[in-house]
DNA sequence: ATGAAAGCGCTAACAG
DNA sequence: CTGTTAGCGCTTTCAT
């Protein structure tokens, strides 16, 4: 066993194979003809000596990666399973590589990996999930035309970037149109998702046009934030049930604040439904098992992940096609 | 408004200041020292050029990426949440960067990334995560001498892969025991993990050496597939009740296949605990939220994480310092 | 169908 | 402290 010496190059697997390196890239990409024969002993000579072809090598000569990436702000969340299924299957049917990249809430100006850009980490395109990406950035990236595509946010109108957004205001109208209508709640609170989100914002304005249809006044000491997760759901209603606030249903921007939700209501006493009702949105695994079972609506996630892959696959096919 | 040209390189920025692309990278890299002045005219250059280091080159040429990759098998498990936590935190604080990149189940060795591997897509080092790697991929990047440390697993004993593994047996003894002790059950079920999972394959035997311990034989017809997930578990359990086997309580290697059970055994009609008691293992988020709330284990999944990536950057070192 | 040669954009000695 | 000069390992014309 020799020792462990540099990993072989295609100059290595072409002199195994007696040919060039040029017909050693051609077997490697397929993408033009080499004679039977020599491809089998090229094909060998790759076997043998067990070539790996270094990727940063051929992004360098080919300008393009195969990969796209996705940006997440952090993962992990329910919320990004369906979304992560999506982008994968479809990132994979178009021939494409996924690298998911996580970013950080924090930006260390400071830290090593300041300076170096996503985009251009090996990726032809990035599915950006929203506010994952800062909009200098995401102003720069369009201005050298790199393919982007937003998910659950729209771009700003400055900037014309693909966009993949869902249905939200109707579905809430509806939810809380049925808690009014046929649970004659009256005083219903909202529990906000994270600053910013566009999804929540929709919610929150479909809910305030089912009050305002109803004929309910708006209370503001009744909206506060949930911010998507559990925790802070928790503490916000925790808050108003301390400050003595009267409400008889909650609607909870997203099911992993309603699990908050149901945390402090139970901690406090208050049976659910029949004290306080609460209801959710996106129908994550969570929601059937919370007793009882939280009411929800259904968010076409995945769905959004593979048509966000899809867009983003098709642009940057354009930009190989023309130039 | 220029038509979209080709983005700025480091030589673009060298002009731009007057200096040569060696003093560029100086300043980007900050590893040699620059004249002040100088250092700022190249700044102001590659500011105004919107210049951004390509990857790839960088790559290339230094031989290194900083960053490290993790391999999973399917990501959005709320298993993952903590380990992601774990390894994203660390690797930040060692001034690496985090490529996640999922593995498919089902090899496409005809698919287009096929050929292409993960080891050398952009890393320095690889976190694997149990069973998402082929075993012969495994063998060749040890072979090689590329960094990789294996998390929830143990390295087959031909090769010498650093590892960072969990306590299971002794969880699951003493919770099994206490099921026998205290709850007098005599007639658990054991719902498994994947095929193959080390973790599941311990708590099955620490769930034997707690019958065994209180002269409580085996049933294997009282063992059945979990599968790690809900639908799985909740198979199984149904199956069980429709072939009126009887048990008093049923351990699930994990809390997702606990919630499984619980749904099975609802559906039925039983009463959870006093027809059946219900036990898990990792403390996922889902526990706090069934009714009752499930008891579980424990498990240091983030600190696992972390290890995984302090483990792997010690390697990197190591193969940096020396050669 | 195959080879030769010119880069891709950057880092890393090596001079000075 | 700064510039020059080789490459890093691969793809891609352009010939043949």
């Amino acid at each position: 066993m020799p020792y462990s010496r540099r990993s072989p190059t295609i100059s290595d697997v072409a002199r195994e194979a007696s040919v060039s390196i040029a017909t050693v890239s051609r077997v490697l990409n397929a993408k033009a003809p080499v004679a039977g024969n020599t491809a089998e002993r090229v094909r060998a000579a790759i076997e043998q000596l067990e070539f790996v072809p270094r990727a940063a090598a051929r992004i360098l000569a080919s300008r393009h990666t195969d990969t796209v990436g996705l940006l997440l702000p952090e993962i992990g969340e329910s919320f990004f399973s369906p979304l992560l299924r999506g982008i994968e299957a479809e990132a994979r049917a178009a021939g494409f590589d996924l690298l998911i990249h996580t970013t950080s809430h924090i930006p260390h100006a400071s830290s090593p990996a300041a300076g170096r850009s996503l985009a251009e980490h090996n990726t032809d395109g990035l599915v950006v999930f929203t506010q994952s990406i800062d909009l200098n950035e995401l102003k720069r990236l369009h201005r050298i035309n790199f393919p982007v595509v937003l998910t659950f946010q729209r771009a700003p109108k400055s900037i014309a970037i693909p966009t993949v957004i869902i249905e939200n205001q109707r579905g809430a109208r509806e939810l809380v149109d049925h808690l009014i209508a046929v649970h004659t709640c009256r005083r219903i609170a909202f529990l906000q998702g994270p600053d910013g989100n566009e999804d929540s914002q929709q919610r929150e304005h479909g809910y305030r046009l089912s009050l305002r249809a109803h004929h309910i006044p708006e209370d503001p000491t009744l909206i506060g934030l949930g911010g998507f997760n559990q925790e802070d759901a928790q503490r916000t209603v925790h808050d108003w049930l301390s400050a003595h606030l009267v409400f008889d249903a909650v609607f909870a921007a997203d099911d992993g604040s309603a699990a908050g939700a149901y945390l402090a209501l139970r901690q406090a006493g208050k049976r659910i439904p029949q004290d306080v009702k609460v209801v959710g949105y996106d129908d994550s695994p969570i929601a059937q098992f919370l007793t009882p079972p939280l009411t929800t609506v259904r968010v076409p996630i995945e769905q959004v992940g593979r048509a966000a892959v899809s867009q983003l696959v098709r642009q940057i096919r354009g930009r190989r096609a023309n130039g």
